[in-house]
DNA sequence: ACTCTACTATTGGTCCTACCATTATCCGGC
DNA sequence: GCCGGATAATGGTAGGACCAATAGTAGAGT
């Protein structure tokens, strides 16, 4: 009973985009709220008087999007929802994926936005969410010490960590940023975690950091996750350069072209 | 000749899926490079023995995605391109969109990346870059003093201004990040530029900031940024200034994988 | 020999119709 | 009152036909 005639014809030569874009803009403007569904294909096909293989176009472009999800079945169709950040962390994954951009690029952003978070978490959570930071860490340690660490799992619980600690800031932005980075380059991450001087020295920062930020140390805080960061790009192997090849930290060696990294060849593993 | 056999038929249930990720598998490995382009519908169909309808499908998925541009026409076809930046700003534009996510959360956000844009900025451009940056912020003030200023050239000096100054970073992630952020609120940043009082004190902001980069002087850098965006709290209208008012530290507040939908009328506004 | 035009082949875009698979709902038998 | 099958609604797939745009080419005209 929601839409009566929400939608008028589309034009030809690219009915399928101007489909998406009408009910697009019904989804933005609130004409429409998550959790209601639009009406069966066939009802759109009549209403914008159209085939029905250009509806499903635009519903799959939607869907992609994140705008809808797709039930099958009786009372199924296309119900309107919350967009989620994995979409806009997939967005960034593939785009980052196919740039081929270096590790040491994405950590140096990490780092810039790790020890944000971190100044602001100090200053914005409360003692018990402070608290459950270090029991946390302090778990992971342990995941560590086990014979056979499952890297998986420890991947997980580093992710955990840091979207918990994002979190902490009350800032959801922070949060998507981070989870989008999070899986925006867990492929190159898991890497690094099989090196198990990583693993422990991580582990180990990890629990270091939490139980400064527990004692509201921001200096002792940021401190380590430096001594992270710093320990980081020695472990990192030929794995996308020397980070000071591509970005040097140092302001005594700049001006260096940002084409001109990454030389090494696509690890087609398998 | 290009694509022997690359693609094997395609289960069913979710044929189109499928056929999208065997596609994008194909790019992403790079087995198919920009520029070239894909086997035309009625042959992918062929391949992948399915209807054409499911190749349609999972090209425009793979468009909306931004791997794909498709030509019409002799010589048409999906040809693969390198995915734009403009596409992961897209995502994230509509999930703030989506999110309601206030101005301030955003700002703050933005505060801390560019107060590390501008300390890397100082690091590692040469003094030309700095240079011309003083000059193009010059340029934004002289406008800016034009009897009728055109709010659409400025918000897009400004924008260019974030840019440039982003590119001094020599690290890529934080120019797409600036990029994304810039395309992402530009909605709600127009609003601001309306009031001519912050327009006129970012402008100054602007030419303060940038001398200050090029005289290498980090400290004062940072805190003419942080005056900045301290005028932008004054200025946000009932935008609601402070993030910490804006997301009380409760986590009750409206979280993004949200399940609860609120029940309230569906009158439409218009 | 050059240029412009019209044709043609290729390819995406649309429409249609039929049928299959899945799922919520209803109805009848137990 | 409960359970299971029939039913209907809906997305998913198949295949064919035609339209529209476009690049290449053959041919007419100069």
């Amino acid at each position: 009973m929601s839409t009566e005639y929400l939608f008028t014809p589309a034009r030809v030569g690219r009915a399928g985009e101007d489909v998406a874009l009408q009910i697009e803009a019904a989804i933005l403007e609130e004409k429409i709220l998550p959790g209601e569904s639009l009406p069966s294909e066939r009802e759109l096909q009549a209403q914008f008087q159209t085939g029905r293989g250009v509806i499903r176009e635009a519903m799959r472009a939607l869907k992609q999007k994140g705008l809808i999800e797709i039930r099958k079945g009786a009372k199924g169709g296309a119900y309107v929802k919350q967009i989620d950040v994995a979409n806009v962390s997939e967005s960034l994954a593939l785009f980052l994926k196919q740039q081929h951009v270096s590790l040491a690029h994405i950590a140096e952003f990490r780092e810039s936005i790790d020890r944000t978070i971190t100044t602001l978490a100090i200053a914005r959570a409360d003692s018990a969410e402070k608290q459950q930071l270090v029991t946390e860490t302090k778990k992971l340690l342990e995941c560590l010490d086990r014979p056979e660490p499952d890297m998986g799992a420890l991947g997980e619980m580093d992710r955990e960590l840091n979207i918990r600690l994002a979190k902490m800031t009350k800032n959801p932005v922070f949060e998507w940023i981070m989870q989008a980075l999070q899986l925006g380059f867990s492929s190159q991450d898991y890497a690094l975690y099989e090196d198990p001087e990583y693993r422990h020295k991580t582990a180990v920062n990890w629990v270091e950091t939490a139980n400064h930020i527990a004692a509201n140390e921001p200096l002792r805080a940021l401190s380590s996750i430096g001594a992270h960061y710093a320990m980081l790009q020695r472990c990192a192997p030929e794995a996308s350069g020397d980070p000071r090849s591509a970005s040097p930290p140092t302001d005594k060696q700049r001006s260096y072209n940002i084409e001109t990294f990454d030389e090494n060849d696509e690890e087609s593993r398998s």
